[in-house]
DNA sequence: TACGTTGCCGAACATATCGTTCGGTATCAT
DNA sequence: ATGATACCGAACGATATGTTCGGCAACGTA
C-alpha cells in the first residue's frame, strides 16, 4: 500500500480514536476528525465510506487483531493462540487487556454506545465455542453458557476499567472464576 | 396536565417507541417521529428539548414504573414490590418480561444502542444491592457480585429475547439460577 | 532523470437535519 | 364568554453530510 495512503489511514483513525476517549461516537463529526487528523474532507471519504465505516474498521483493526488465528505477521505482537503463554485463555486475556494492547480499554469504558462491546463480545463467543465442551447430558443450552461466559467476560473487564483496575489480575481473574464456576 | 399535552406526549413516545424497534436510535429523526406522531414540529420541541432528552424520558417512563417502589397509581399495575407474587425476585421480573409488560422486550432486542440495556442494569442493581447480604467473609468485593449478577440477568434476557423466547419462563430461569449460582 | 499514475488538498456545492421563531387557530378551564 | 394555553405549519439560520473537481505533490518505474 501507498505510503501516502497508509499515512492517511492511519492518521483518520488515531484521531478517530483519540476522540472517542473523549466524546461518544454520535457527537463526533467528520470535520473533527479531519481537523485532528489533519487530512482533507475528500480524502476522508476516499478511505472510509462513510464515519460508521470508519467505525467498522477501527473495531475490526482493534479486535481481530486480538483474536484472530490467522494472518502471524513478522512483527513483535504475537496472537492470542500463538503466545508462548500456556495460561488459561481467560487469564491470558485479562492480562493481555492489563497491558492495555492498543488502548482497548479508553474505548470500552466509556460511554461508547456499546459497539465496541458488542465486538468484543462477539469476538469472544467465537473464542469459546472453540474450546467448549459439547455435553450432551447437560440441559442448559450450550448457546446459553457460551452466552453467559462471553457476557461475564465482558462485563468483568468493564467493572475493572471503570474501577481503575485497582485490582490485580489475579483477583479479578479469581473472582471471574468464582462467580461463573468456569475453569478456562 | 392538560388533555392536549398528555395526547401529544404520548403520542410522540408513541411513535418513537415504533420506530425504536425498526431501527436504530441514531438513524430516526426529529421528522419521522413528529411525522408518525402527527404532531408539529414545534410542538415536538415543546415537550422534548432534544431527541436526547426525548429518549431519557422514554427510559424513565419504561423502567422506573417497572422497579419503582414508590408512586403507587391505583391502575391496575403494580409494581415488582407491591405485587402479591412472593416468588423470587428474578423470577418475578421474567414473568413480567415474558408478558412483555409495555413493550420493554422490542427496545432491548434490537440495534439499540444499549441504552436500554444500560437504563435496565442500572435499575437492576440498585434492586440486587437492596437485597444483598454483606458477607464480611466474603473475599470477593459487592460490587463485583452486584454487577455480575445484574449483567447475567440482562444478558439473559437478550439471548432469550434474540431467540425469539422460545423457552419458558421456569427453564430459563432455572438455567440463568444454575450458571449464577444465585437464589433469588 | 523523465514519465505516467496515484493520492492528497481545499474549496465549493447540493442536501438533510436540527432547533427556533412567530402569527394564526383550536381547545381548555372558569 | 373570556383569557390562557397548547397546537399548527411555514420559514429560517446553523450545522453536518457526502460529492465534485482542478491543481499539486509524492510515488514507482524505466
Amino acid at each position: 500500500m501507498d505510503r501516502r495512503q497508509r499515512k492517511s489511514r492511519e492518521a483518520i483513525l488515531g484521531a478517530f480514536t483519540e476522540l472517542l476517549s473523549k466524546k461518544k461516537y454520535d457527537k463526533i463529526t467528520v470535520g473533527e476528525i479531519i481537523e485532528r487528523a489533519d487530512v482533507g474532507r475528500a480524502t476522508f471519504y476516499a478511505h472510509f465510506e462513510t464515519k460508521d465505516f470508519l467505525l467498522k474498521a477501527l473495531c475490526e483493526e482493534l479486535f481481530c487483531h486480538i483474536f484472530d488465528t490467522s494472518s502471524a505477521d513478522g512483527r513483535e505482537h504475537r496472537h492470542i493462540f500463538s503466545c508462548d503463554s500456556h495460561a488459561p485463555v481467560f487469564l491470558h486475556l485479562f492480562s493481555h487487556l492489563a497491558e492495555n494492547d492498543h488502548n482497548i480499554l479508553r474505548l470500552l469504558s466509556s460511554e461508547n454506545n456499546g459497539i465496541f462491546i458488542k465486538y468484543f463480545k462477539e469476538n469472544l463467543k467465537e473464542l469459546i465455542s472453540k474450546s467448549f465442551p459439547s455435553d450432551k447430558t447437560d440441559e442448559i443450552p450450550k448457546s446459553f453458557r457460551i452466552n453467559h461466559l462471553a457476557s461475564s467476560f465482558v462485563e468483568t473487564v468493564i467493572w475493572w476499567v471503570e474501577g481503575s483496575m485497582k485490582e490485580s489480575v489475579e483477583n479479578v481473574y479469581s473472582w471471574f472464576k468464582a462467580v461463573t464456576g468456569t475453569c478456562f
